[in-house]
DNA sequence: GGAAACGGCGCG
DNA sequence: AAAGCGCGCCGTTTCC
């Protein structure tokens, strides 16, 4: 019998959890406890730290938004972990579980953060470690039942190392250049006036009133900017931009304006500075496995909409560099090899999906290759687009029967699973309830045209969530792989520091943002090379992850620069 | 008087 | 132009 803490140095797995004031934890062999400790909070984290080793062991535990962020508190980070929250919502959902689960009700909200211990989030903890335990072995059993446990196993500690990154580039912020941003502010809407509104903004709400020859006009509310639209001889039904510019009048080219500036304030401006930029870093929350189709989503700031207009003001720290990539047409990529349509994945060879679909002869020109594509994926049945798809499926058959499949499985109400495995939501009760109105006696045509809207809507769910779910996987599987080869590289000097991004950050590349297709890392000067290096590798080992041997590219538009180009 | 819905627009 | 998927956030209106 070895001691245990010869154990948990070999230990592969290692679970963590609560036990009154103490952290214990348990090494595991697959489901069997083989060692334990007990210790106090204070020193967990270095013990925890002088447990980890390059190549494990991984940390089982509740939520990575307790035990990660609280070992960020610490300057802590681990190389992998097994989320069991999130692990539970794919499982649950793959065995079309619909029972109530306390783990699926894991709540949100965080009530108390005393910067001690995880925060009390409102409603039960899980966090014990005999609840941990216990779910780790359900977990277990559940992944061993499964036929597709392979690609299940690849999913789980992808989505887990998704939740360490969140954690992390929240920790570590995105360099944020408040003066630039403020630059761009006061370019476009002008200094602040009396009351705060800006007045370049004030002169162009002034313009359109006096083009609508109505000086108490109001530009904010809908209802009354219609009204006043009318009046002026503008007959429009709503006050949406593409259907104001289909009109000719002189208030038009204002509104427009109008309507951009008023965003621009309302969504990034000062006030979001105030509230989202501290000490030269954005810090959004993230939320992996946000979307149902496994995309992440963000809970404040607006982290996953940043304007192409403020991109200057994300700019590196002095003697740092930002470096920007993303896949071009990765959705389109991902279809290519899960279809495996070797002549899809032929015109993805290369750079431009879309000029590669252009020489296969399917369509003429680019714009038509991009139109028909993202019909083919959103299920276009109308328009240019759903004109277009069908040349695409004579084409690309492989690839349009995998998408066309899925949406036939959503129209009767089933559901589609993605690459690694995770299934999509089945129709709720609203959905059932009229397909069987539709079918009793005496349903009128509008049931029967409810119902058939109501199943096609879902068809169109259900054809798009297996190319943008397994997209978010390969997404999830290159951040996992940079994550760590970046975590690989030695520390620049103490001069080189960049110490507004925390201890664990200040010395070496780390991730700084991510957007569905799209890193931004954050580099000493003296790394930036083997940082974009590592993007690239990381992209490559993600193809290879997910689909093996597939000749499939996902080639990167990469950029190293001070800041974001602005494009 | 606060929550939910709506229209609109930003992102992929 | 929207069409055809997935989101979050804002200001206003509507509902309770």
């Amino acid at each position: 019998m070895c001691a245990p803490a010869e154990i948990f140095r070999a230990a592969r797995l290692v679970a963590l959890g609560r036990s009154g004031e103490r952290v214990v934890a348990v090494a595991l062999d697959d489901v069997e406890e083989i060692a334990r400790i007990d210790l106090a909070v204070s020193e967990a984290p270095a013990w925890i730290a002088g447990t980890e080793r390059a190549d494990g062991p991984r940390w089982v535990w509740s939520d990575s938004r307790d035990w990660a962020s609280w070992l960020l508190s610490d300057g802590r980070v681990v190389a992998r972990c097994h989320d069991l929250r999130l692990s539970h919502a794919i499982l649950a959902a793959a065995d079309g579980d619909a029972s109530p689960s306390a783990w699926a009700a894991m709540p949100d909200e965080i009530a108390i953060d005393d910067g001690l211990f995880p925060p009390e989030r409102v409603g039960p903890r899980l966090d014990g470690i005999d609840e941990t335990l216990a779910e780790w072995r359900r977990q277990a059993e559940s992944l061993r039942a499964s036929p597709r446990a392979g690609r299940l196993r690849l999913l789980l500690a992808a989505e887990s190392a998704g939740s360490l990154v969140a954690a992390e580039m929240h920790d570590a912020g995105l360099p944020w250049d408040v003066r630039r941003h403020e630059g761009i502010l006061t370019a476009e809407l002008g200094e602040r006036g009396a009351g705060g509104r800006p007045v370049r903004l004030e002169a162009v709400a002034a313009r359109v009133r006096d083009a609508l020859g109505d000086p108490s006009a109001s530009l904010d509310s809908h209802p009354r900017l219609l009204r006043a639209l009318r009046g002026a001889g503008v007959f429009v039904d709503s006050t949406s931009k593409w259907e104001l510019s289909e009109h000719d009048h002189s208030a038009i080219e204002p509104l427009l304006e109008y309507k951009r500036l008023s965003r621009l304030f309302s969504a990034n401006g000062w006030s979001w500075l105030d509230e989202w930029v501290a000490d030269g870093r954005f810090r959004p929350v993230y939320v992996p496995g946000g979307v149902v189709t496994g995309r992440w989503a963000s809970s404040g700031g607006g982290a996953l909409q940043l304007p192409r207009q403020l991109r200057p003001a994300v700019h590196a720290d002095p003697g740092w560099r930002i470096i920007d990539a993303d896949v071009a047409q990765l959705e389109p990529r991902v279809l290519a090899a899960m279809s495996h349509d070797a002549d899809m994945a032929r015109a993805a060879a290369g750079q431009d999906l879309y000029e590669g679909i252009v020489a296969s002869g399917a369509v003429a020109t680019r714009a038509e290759a991009k139109i028909a594509v993202l019909g083919a994926m959103y299920g276009a049945t109308t328009g240019d687009s759903g004109r277009l798809v069908p040349r695409l499926r004579r084409v690309f058959p492989a690839a349009m029967r995998l998408v066309d499949d899925a949406a036939r499985a959503g129209e009767r109400g089933g559901v589609v699973a993605t690459w690694l495995g995770r299934t999509s939501p089945p129709p709720d009760d609203a959905w059932h309830e009229h397909q069987s109105r539709a079918s009793t006696m005496g349903a009128s045509p509008a049931d029967e045209e409810r119902a058939r809207r109501t199943a096609r809507d879902h068809g169109r769910f259900t054809r798009n969530f297996i190319v943008q779910g397994t997209a978010a996987e390969w997404a999830l599987a290159w951040m996992a792989d940079l994550r760590l080869r970046l975590a690989a590289l030695p520390p620049v000097p103490e001069e080189q520091a960049a110490p507004r991004s925390g201890p664990i950050f200040a010395r070496r590349a780390h991730l700084a943002f991510f957007l569905h297709d799209e890193l931004i890392v954050h580099a000493p000067a003296s790394q930036a090379e083997a940082a974009a290096a590592a993007l690239r590798e990381s992209a490559a080992a993600a193809g290879r992850t997910l689909f093996g041997d597939f000749p499939i590219d996902f080639p990167l538009d990469l950029r190293v620069a001070d800041s974001l180009a602005a494009d």
